[in-house]
RNA sequence: GCCCGCUUGGCUCAGUGGUAGAGCACUCGCUUCACACGCGAGGGGUCAAUGGUUCGAAUCCAUUAGCGGGCACCA
């Protein structure tokens, strides 16, 4: 047999996939049942200039878990992929390309630098949908989509377009997040607040009229040339008689007035704000209250304007900063500088500090939309959360508080607002430019020069991907789709936005469930980042140690903040070798037998430990099965890890191999072999889901893998592949508790006899003498069927079955839970010595436990008041515990 | 400032009213015919602190501390 001892993932990483994808098993159509239920994920679109971090890989090992898990039960399963257009992002990427060879996107012009991304995007975009391919994702390529695609588009515009019939969409001039780097606006969630260390200026501007001096506190002193009046708060008593008078703001000599409002807090700075109506978003709703007037003093590349001065025109915000402090300090008018630590807002993806400005811009109304998610959570509990605390309250607390969304952008890359201006600046909003002139009467018009936000075309991808706004069969199929799964900080960007669109326009929430999975941390507990350079490649980790590996510790983070430690995939590794090497021991014995189709009712000539694997097995079924459904994928991970390897590997295998190993054919070898077989085969179909790859690569060694395997869903579609197998359900005619509690009597004989040779210094080729005795018959009569086990695994000679224990006193004993003891007689070689301390600390152990329970049920309250099957329990453990002391006592005695 | 979460063996994490768990690390033994990426046997935790509820608390409640997250404000 030429299987190698050490597992290659890379060799099987190399076979599968390509088959898989080729012979069409990702897509739902492989489904031939016309009455399956259906199974839906879109993926959460990344980047089209993203790569995979580890961040995608754990989300898409959640999905590809869930998909293959109920792919394999028959579900009618979709997991769609795709990409967004990411358009800041990309712009800059192909921008700076461009750069390089000594041209702008102006120099292109608008048409042919779209030309230039599209051909950028088709030689190196999407990396990422390889690198997946890479995982195992089973998604189905067939109907990969891309938010600029076509169909995507229309999308887009058909929204845009409703929205605005129906006054969601306006356009009006407010004061909006301006990056001068990046030279478009941002909406409020692609800025960041960071904490900074900055100075707090007092400057003084005087009374008209009077000697008097008001003092405002600023960060940005620069803004004070557009300042426009000065607030206070009306019931502050330091400055009533104020309130009305004029102000005389220095350099401009402009004057200003004071005015009352309820927004000011006197317990800050000095009581009195400066209002700059036109930089600020507080001063501008303050301007709005109070009718002042907007004067700009810095443009769209964060320089002063003429409206700042002859002096300031066309200086940078921050020196103009300087100069303004410069002439306070000349005019005498600098009060204090005092340092100061606030938070400003940068442009999250250039970290540039962005210019609140007031603009014409495209906003959408969320006051409605916000009702339709709050209501679908109110009425349903929609989408449920995963883990529910705290996304849920993070969720609806957010919408609660939404305002309205900008949503423009000044770039080229996207979604062009499909709104049509005619000369005289009249607007037409339609599905396309031939509408917008039937409607405008006319042919001259020039289209919306800004884009969309490309989160605007990412909320609509839940049905957009699916054909919306036909009604395609796929949309009818596959929506609402069955779960999502992202990461948290995307739960307002896109998850919140999915809901209120799709509730908006398929009156139905676009997903059930979401999950929202944990951060993958470093080893102190940061996040990972490009620039700290502390991220860890996922591929580096495939490499290393293989993708089925990285998968179960990823499956196993599921929704917890983790830090990452190769160990824990290494223990995997280790994990899928173990796995390997198990099948290499079941096929090199294979000779003779077969896969059988599963277990449905125990053999006449099952032993204890086949019906107790069986059992396990079943167990085991049940709890994986509840556990992926319940998304508890850790659960599923460790039930898997401990069934494989303690109860297959450390004991089945082991109690199979005196017949399976037989040279000789026969009908109990070859039944005994075709047994093992099958509960690998079993074991490797629940592994699936989380280890494609190696789960495949033995299933199609094992001999007699055919068609019938496969879920009857999808005989007959393909060469048989394991992805396609039933998985396996909990049969309940196949959980024999008694079959389990007679193994565990068996396992804990065999364990403390062990015990006893290893505290006994014995050698492990030397072979013992056993006695066992036992009280009941029913004990007994397993010990008696369990001879050959015992002896081969306890590393026994001859083995005594008897009622009562009458063993040499040169023996070191045990007692086990039920009354039963054993003897190993060791003339010469025991330490009597040793034997008592060891038989001393297991009888105090004992006792401290059995004194617990006494006290506990001397404790007249505690009988009365707990449940009386809990009472009684109690009662059975300490008479259990009771008759070992008394047992061990008397065992101690005897070797006085 | 408001809201929320976390704190369990050396490390990374499960458990969530009724006998404290896993993996790694650690100790001892092992060329046992699948596997040293292994086998066998062990050691190690007053479950952050305090108070309360309960017959019974790692688990429920309150307070405190440390860490983390979200939101708001930041003149």
């Amino acid at each position: 047999m030429d299987i190698p001892k050490t597992y290659d993932p890379k060799q099987a990483e190399s076979q599968h996939y390509a088959r898989w994808e080729r012979e069409g098993c990702f897509a739902p159509e492989i489904n031939r049942d016309p009455n399956a239920p259906v199974f839906t994920i879109v993926i959460p679109p990344p980047n089209v200039t993203g790569s995979l971090h580890m961040g995608h890989a754990l989300q898409h090992t959640l999905m590809d878990v869930m998909t293959r898990h109920k792919r394999m039960c028959g579900f009618r399963t979709l997991w769609l992929p795709g990409m967004d257009h990411a358009g800041i992002s990309t712009q800059l990427m192909v921008s700076r390309e461009l750069k390089k060879e000594g041209l702008t996107r102006h120099d292109l012009g608008r048409e042919k630098f779209i030309e230039r991304v599209w051909k950028w995007k088709h030689e190196s975009g999407g990396q990422i949908l390889n690198q997946m391919r890479r995982e195992g994702a089973s998604v189905d390529w067939s109907r990969e989509r891309f938010t600029m695609d076509e169909g995507l588009s229309r999308a887009v515009r058909e929204v845009f377009v409703r929205l605005y019939e129906e006054g969601y969409i306006y356009r009006g001039n407010r004061i909006v997040n301006w990056c001068p780097q990046d030279q478009t606006v941002l909406s409020d969630l692609e800025v960041e607040k960071t904490p900074e260390k900055g100075k707090l200026y007092y400057l003084q501007y005087p009374v008209k009229g009077s000697e008097r001096r008001v003092t405002v506190a600023t960060t940005r002193p620069e803004t004070m040339l557009g300042d426009t009046a000065v607030a206070v708060n009306p019931k502050d008593e330091r400055y009533g008689d104020l309130v009305g008078a004029t102000l005389i703001l220095p350099i401009m000599n402009r004057e200003i007035p004071v005015v009352a409002d309820e927004y000011v807090d006197p317990e800050f700075g000095t009581g009195a704000v400066k209002v700059t109506p036109a930089h600020d978003p507080n001063d501008y709703e303050m301007g709005l209250r109070h009718d002042l007037p907007q004067i700009v003093v810095i443009d769209l590349n964060a320089r002063m304007t003429q409206d700042a001065g002859a002096e300031f025109f066309g200086l940078d915000r921050y020196k103009a900063r300087e100069k303004v402090i410069e002439k306070f300090e000349q005019l005498g008018l600098l009060e204090k500088v005092i340092d100061y630590e606030f938070s400003i807002s940068k442009c999250e993806r250039c970290k540039t500090v962005v210019e609140p400005l007031i603009m014409l811009q495209w906003f959408c109304k969320m006051d409605e939309m916000r009702e339709l998610a709050l209501g679908l959570m109110r009425r349903e509990g929609k989408p449920r959360f995963t883990p529910q605390v705290p996304y849920e309250k993070v969720y609806t607390d957010w919408l609660e508080n939404l305002k309205d969304w900008t949503i423009s952008r000044q770039l080229w890359w996207g979604h062009q607002i499909p709104a049509w201006y005619t000369k005289d600046g009249q607007v037409f909003v339609a599905r396309s430019e031939e509408e917008a002139r039937a409607a405008a009467g006319t042919d001259e018009l020039t289209q919306d020069q800004d884009v969309l936000d490309t989160w605007f075309s990412s909320a609509l991808w839940p049905f957009s991907t699916l054909g919306w706004p036909d009604e395609t069969e796929d949309l009818k199929t596959f929506y609402p789709t069955s779960v999502l799964v992202t990461a948290r900080d995307i739960i307002f960007l896109w998850v919140s936005r999915m809901v209120m669109t799709g509730m908006k326009f398929m009156k139905e929430t676009p997903f059930d469930d979401t999950f929202i999975t944990g951060t993958v941390l470093d080893k102190h507990g940061q996040r990972m980042s490009k620039t700290k350079m502390n991220g860890i490649d996922p591929l580096d980790v495939f490499d290393k140690y293989g993708v089925d590996a990285t998968r179960l510790v990823l499956a196993s983070i599921g929704s917890t903040d983790t830090r990452w430690n190769d160990n824990q995939v290494e223990a995997y590794r280790n994990f899928a070798n173990k796995i390997w090497n198990a099948a290499r021991f079941c096929l090199m014995n294979s000779e003779g037998a077969r896969v059988g189709r599963g277990f449905e009712k125990p053999g006449e000539e099952w032993a204890l430990h086949d019906r107790w694997i069986v059992s396990r097995l079943n167990q085991t079924a049940r709890v994986v099965n509840d556990a992926v459904n319940a998304y508890q994928f850790h659960e599923a991970v460790h039930t898997l890890y401990h069934f494989f390897w303690d109860d297959f590997c450390d004991w089945y295998i082991e109690l199979s191999k005196q017949e399976v190993s037989a040279e000789a054919a026969s009908e109990e070898r070859d039944g005994a072999r075709s047994r093992l077989l099958t509960v690998l085969e079993q074991a490797l179909r629940l592994l699936h889901p989380f280890m494609p790859y190696i789960t495949e690569e033995l299933w199609q060694r094992l001999p007699g893998v055919d068609e019938k395997l496969l879920h009857p869903a999808y005989r007959e579609t393909t060469h048989p592949t394991i992805m396609l197998a039933e998985y396996p359900q909990a049969n309940a005619e196949l959980i024999d508790e008694r079959a389990e509690s007679e193994m565990q009597a068996v396992i804990n004989l065999i364990s403390r006899v062990r015990n006893i040779r290893t505290e006994m210094n014995i050698k492990p080729s030397e072979r013992v003498r056993l006695i066992i005795a036992a009280p009941y018959e029913a004990q007994r009569a397993v010990f008696e069927a369990s001879r050959a086990a015992v002896a081969r695994l306890a590393r026994t000679s001859e083995i005594l079955i008897r009622e009562r224990l009458e063993a040499p006193r040169a023996s070191a004993r045990a007692v086990l839970a039920g009354g039963a003891e054993v003897a190993v007689p060791l003339e010469g070689l025991i330490d009597f010595e040793t034997e008592r301390a060891r038989l001393s600390r297991e009888t105090e152990k004992l006792q401290k436990e059995s004194a617990k329970l006494e006290a506990q049920l001397a404790n007249p309250q505690f009988v009365e008041r707990a449940p009386a099957e809990k009472v009684s329990e109690i009662r059975e453990r300490l008479g259990d515990i009771t008759e070992r002391v008394r047992r061990l006592t008397e065992t101690l005695e005897a070797i006085k």
